[in-house]
DNA sequence: AACTGCGTGCGGTATTATAGGACGTTTCAA
DNA sequence: TTGAAACGTCCTATAATACCGCACGCAGTT
């Protein structure tokens, strides 16, 4: 479907090995992908070169590089939705003091691009950057409802993987819930990727009418039941506020 | 000095184009770069199957990829001092209300690590990720003060641009201030980088007491004037409190 | 001292990245 | 409407290059 480098694709390959453990000795990095030492080696040095790979030192220890820091900042400017909605996520937080997501849909997954944190102690296991899958998130079946039902397929997994017991794990079901989120305008996590995580989500329309991104606030059940209509209200408020602000006219 | 591959040099130098502009369309890349088209479009569509370039799909256009974001994020989980850092960042910023950074010394250049903006209308220019020369600003100069001199010259470059009236561009002088930040244990920067700008920073020491970090308030000289001996408190006892966080115990 | 596991360096070889060129579209001007 | 220019994409031959095998130096352990 593309022409690929090889070279590129250990060295991401490589790389992806800092996803699991942060800190890698060389060989462990020979053994999870299995090539020949001394061409892990090049690889690695190359990337050290450029400062995607740090080399600790004392114990030789390689972990990825802060170079990434340069990069990740360019792509957090280049989509100024970032700029834009990271103010409004901070008020919405402040008032509700729980965890604040902004997500956009890349193939079957959600991406966060933006989290605020509460000063909560339990807080939410999240990061700028990770992903998950979008049919058992808030923000994920949210972005999945501003699609056609005909283009859906490519954005949901053939399996439902079924990560608590209330994941909903049929096609058919999905669909419902969809329709249903479209009717409402906005969406819930209950449960359905963590047992005991909590989330009400709402779009983000662009210029084009399109759900380009959706906005949540999730936290633990037990507090998240009293905040339910807070958090409809922030939320409401918060998605129609970046949403003009990205040049969408609701009509 | 290194095994190098050809083909991650040339990726990353494609991907470095992007730091000037965060738009490009492949032909632009191959103007730049100098590779022939094809080159250029093989590592491009590799790179965009790794995430680390997207394409706009409608105008074709190539910019960094979102993939950044999850490596950049994990770059900075592994640097735990972001982490301890952050709070404390925060609470020196809303009291004082300028910019708080915290840097690290890289080669010749500053590496702002984590950056605390305050809600003031004139800001400073500034990004998570982004270098700066160590020799005119106030966290290079903390960070080159915690260097012997001995070692200090892969540190600094053979001619100081002179980027301000005020920048110093002699070595002697350059040493003469860092013996000053030596001995006062804080280090300044007095519109030397760029004109309007003041700065002041403090070391921060790890666990063998080495100049690990150091972390400035910044902002518009006209302002900082009269916020002088507030920053050097908050900063005096933010470094501090961070350092002991890094096992640092003052002998 | 021998042994194990580590990161690193070197050279030959066959795989692989690359350049050249062609093709289908789009864009814009004539 | 036509033509030309510019662009992204694709294919193939070939020469350059990344890779593997092997060896070395070092540190810690037996």
């Amino acid at each position: 479907m593309a022409a690929r480098v090889q070279s590129i694709d250990r060295a991401v390959e490589i790389l992806d090995c800092f996803m699991q453990n942060n800190e890698l000795r060389l060989t462990e990095i020979v053994e999870m992908t299995g090539y020949h030492k001394s061409t892990v080696f090049g690889l690695v040095s190359t990337l050290k070169y450029h400062g995607l790979i740090d080399q600790d030192e004392t114990s030789q220890k390689y972990r990825l590089g802060i170079a990434f820091l340069g990069y990740s900042d360019r792509v957090r400017n280049s989509l100024d939705i970032v700029d834009i909605a990271s103010p409004i996520m901070r008020d919405i937080c402040d008032k509700i003091q729980e965890t604040v997501h902004l997500g956009l849909l890349r193939g079957k997954s959600v991406i966060y691009i933006e989290k605020i944190e509460s000063n909560q102690s339990i807080r939410i296991a999240s990061a700028v950057g990770m992903s998950n899958p979008a049919y058992c998130t808030g923000v994920g079946k949210v972005l999945l409802s501003g699609i056609p039902n005909a283009a859906l397929s490519a954005h949901i997994p053939a399996v439902l993987e079924k990560r608590t017991p209330k994941t909903i794990t049929s096609v058919s079901q999905l669909y419902d819930e969809l329709d249903t989120i479209r009717k409402d305008g906005f969406g819930y996590d209950r449960e359905e990727m963590e047992a005991g995580l909590y989330c009400v989500a709402f779009p983000i329309f662009d210029f084009y009418g399109k759900t380009a991104y959706a906005i949540s606030v999730s936290g633990p059940s037990f507090r998240m039941e009293g905040k339910k209509e807070q958090a409809f209200d922030l939320l409401r408020k918060g998605s129609q506020l970046i949403s003009a602000k990205l040049g969408y006219t609701a009509k």
